[in-house]
DNA sequence: ATACTTGCTGACTCTTTAGTCAGTAAGGGG
DNA sequence: CCCCTTACTGACTAAAGAGTCAGCAAGTAT
């Protein structure tokens, strides 16, 4: 009795909307996902939905930004480290980051970037800004100072640090094209930063 | 005067209309084309492009096939090499193959199979089958036999020729994403490929 | 010429789904 | 307790696009 059928939240809303978004996006993609899908699963109606989001492209940026702004945070925290020397911060913290990537929201991300990119280049510009030309500079940076102090040589990694980041783009597609057929991500990224780091090594 | 308003030409109608499905899709992805417009670029009706394709997703899966099949000739021709060394072949041949693939058709394959993989599994097993595994099958039977004869050590490249492949990978994907920011993947490619080299050296 | 087969057309149907809006009820202030 | 604001609902609309089909006309055989 009395019970009402519904609360009124209006903070709590976006949030519970976006995260049961990105739950479905993660499940079939954008545009095989629902609107009503995703009202249904945050337990709201569609109406409600769309007072916060003006469409579903909106909600779809909100998604990604909002999986997108933390990881900002952490990829911050792992390159500002202590001054230790460039090896043992890429055998370290950058290691442990590029390998928890390919289980991370972060490659449900890549996997929309991927398939919408061509129809939103605002948020392939956002992506770039915030997280891609950042995370390559910081990159860059770190090799340079290897470079400095006499830990590296000179060599084209320098101006192309896609090369490291690669074996972490090829796990993250294979995850998404071939999901059953295992494949030891852990190793291959660890591999090929022993690789990486005998090759640029002075 | 009486031109005739249509010519049939039933041999030639499957393969212009798979070459302009190719077009479409390359340029907005699967489910972004439409039919009609697969049609219009096809110069035949709607109707006509049914005749010869049941559903819009068999007329997906005979582009894939139709990229596919000629690349597994060029992909077996580049490895039943002559008995050169393992290092004169992945220099040579397969460097050459792999530098060609991120400006190819199978780009767009692999775009469109990231995309749809998802909600396509019979197509995953026909490009793993066809393409995936016996190229990673040649490339690890490459490396084998490259430490048979003493060209190279054990490493943990045998038994993820991923590795080997994940600049290539790097490439498409930069290319999907950031299509204007330019990345010199020839650059890229040839660079893993001798750091590679260095590193299963015996 | 005529009859016949079949490659081909394009207007139609039917389903699906993004987006709307008139109305309902939660909850707070007087 | 009542009233007023507004968070919220869900049935509806409108558009788009996949797939169909009755009929038309190109080519062929007689």
């Amino acid at each position: 009795m009395a019970r009402p059928r519904y609360r009124r939240r209006k903070e709590d809303r976006p949030q519970e909307i976006t995260e049961a978004a990105f739950a479905a996006f993660a499940e079939k993609g954008f545009t095989a996902t629902r609107v009503e899908e995703v009202a249904r699963r945050a337990g709201v109606s569609k109406g409600l939905l769309y007072l916060y989001f003006k469409t579903k492209e909106e909600l779809f940026k909100a998604v990604i930004r909002s999986v997108v702004t933390p990881r900002l945070d952490a990829l911050t925290r792992t390159l500002d480290s202590p001054d230790s020397s460039a090896e043992a911060i890429i055998r370290g913290p950058v290691l442990d980051f590029m390998k928890r990537v390919p289980g991370s929201p972060v490659s449900v991300v890549i996997r929309l970037m991927i398939s919408e990119a061509p129809k939103h280049p605002d948020l392939v510009d956002y992506y770039w800004d915030n997280v891609a030309s950042r995370g390559l500079a910081a990159l860059r940076q770190l090799l340079e100072r290897g470079v400095a102090n006499g830990e590296f040589r000179e060599t084209a990694v320098n101006e192309l640090p896609q090369l490291f980041v690669a074996p972490v783009m090829m796990s993250i597609v294979w995850g998404i094209v071939f999901a059953d057929r295992s494949l030891d991500t852990d190793k291959l990224i660890e591999t090929h930063v022993d690789m990486i780091l005998a090759y640029i090594r002075a």
